[in-house]
DNA sequence: CGGCGCATCGTACTCAAGGACAGGGAGACG
DNA sequence: CGTCTCCCTGTCCTTGAGTACGATGCGCCG
């Protein structure tokens, strides 16, 4: 048998008999309780309903990640759960009533040794990168700043000096401080560590 | 047949040989072009070092995914080509040399309307989210700071100049800027700005 | 054409920041 | 007791930042 072991853990017997189904591709081995996963074992597929399951911040889960490819399955899933499952060590996240083409297809992947999430999670992370990735685009903060005068605002918000900032846009200093002035007046605020803390949403 | 048509588009002939063996799986076609890709294709596996291939930025990009599936399969991969790719519509970013049963697994995946990228890359987006989404809990860059250091670089951090500071812990300036000279120190940065950003999680 | 916004550059000034150098007092520890 | 760390303070000095006067040239628009 090339298949390791997997196991399904879970204390519900309705989603039990239902992953049942899974033994025509792996050696399969129920457990009811999370602690009592069998120790040799290299997959699992995990009900988020199990009554004993630890905390997704609990130090147990990256333990167990580490000899352990875990599936994490929810029967609702949402976006702070997956996130939290994928950190805490689990190697997949999906539907606890996944069709069972769907959960071999995850169990598949995950037994590969990569990770698994569903498109709706990999989307709101590209998004949520996409929104973090690019400073530039400025949400709110650059209203009634002309072009020149964000270009100077985003670098020095990003710890440039007056002179790095000259030189990178080929002007002079006192060209640099001139924009700064009037981006300092426009925002209302004193000095480039304030512009700074607006431009990246603190304070 | 149930497997869609897969398209093969490669400029690279040594590449096509490889994928060639993808046919036991699903019936294939060669494309040499972008721009000849089969009309009616659901499925394609397209090398990133297509002559005519059009900037990850292109209209044409999302057009095409509409009723495309797509894997970009890049022989150099990285996070800001995967992310682009992803972003423009493509359903699966891989190494163009993977493993036949990879290459496999992801086209899998793909065809079933998931997403695909690979572990390093969703490690990457992970992180970042789980970066940009706790902005106020920066527990890593006190590190080695003592209480008073601490106390003092969050002030700075937030704005507050030498004085306030002084004024706000009862001491003097002057103790104040030994902190920080202590502080600027021990987390290798040169003023207070970088000191924000590194406490602030940017840069 | 004249006004206006924008970008650019000059000199001079004030001031907070930060470093260099030097020290005192309190508590922990062997 | 000696040593160590932390907290506190002092003076002197250099430098970057920011402001206050100023200026020119360009394109747009009524």
């Amino acid at each position: 048998m090339t298949h390791p072991l997997l196991v399904l853990a879970t204390h519900d017997d309705h989603l039990a008999r239902r992953w049942h189904a899974l033994g025509e591709r792996w050696p399969i081995v129920r457990a009811n309780r999370f602690d009592a996963l069998p120790a040799g074992a290299r997959l699992a597929l995990i009900d988020a309903a199990l009554p004993d399951l630890p905390a997704l911040g609990d130090p147990r889960w990256p333990r167990l990640a580490a000899g352990l490819r875990m599936v994490f399955a929810s029967s609702r899933p949402n976006d702070a759960e997956g996130l939290g499952a994928i950190e805490a060590g689990c190697s997949g996240y999906c539907h606890a009533f996944a069709s069972l083409e769907q959960l071999t297809q995850v169990l598949d992947v995950v037994e590969s040794g990569e990770l698994w999430v569903g498109r709706a999670i990999l989307n709101r992370l590209l998004r949520a990168v996409d929104h973090a990735s690019k400073p530039p685009a400025a949400p709110g903060w650059a209203a009634g700043l002309t072009e020149r005068e964000q270009e100077v605002a985003q670098r020095a918000a990003l710890g440039e000096s007056n002179a790095d900032i000259a030189t990178a846009l080929d002007i002079t200093e006192r060209t640099v401080k001139s924009h700064l002035s009037a981006v300092f007046e426009k925002m209302g605020v004193a000095d480039r560590l304030q512009l700074a803390l607006r431009v990246h949403g603190i304070k």
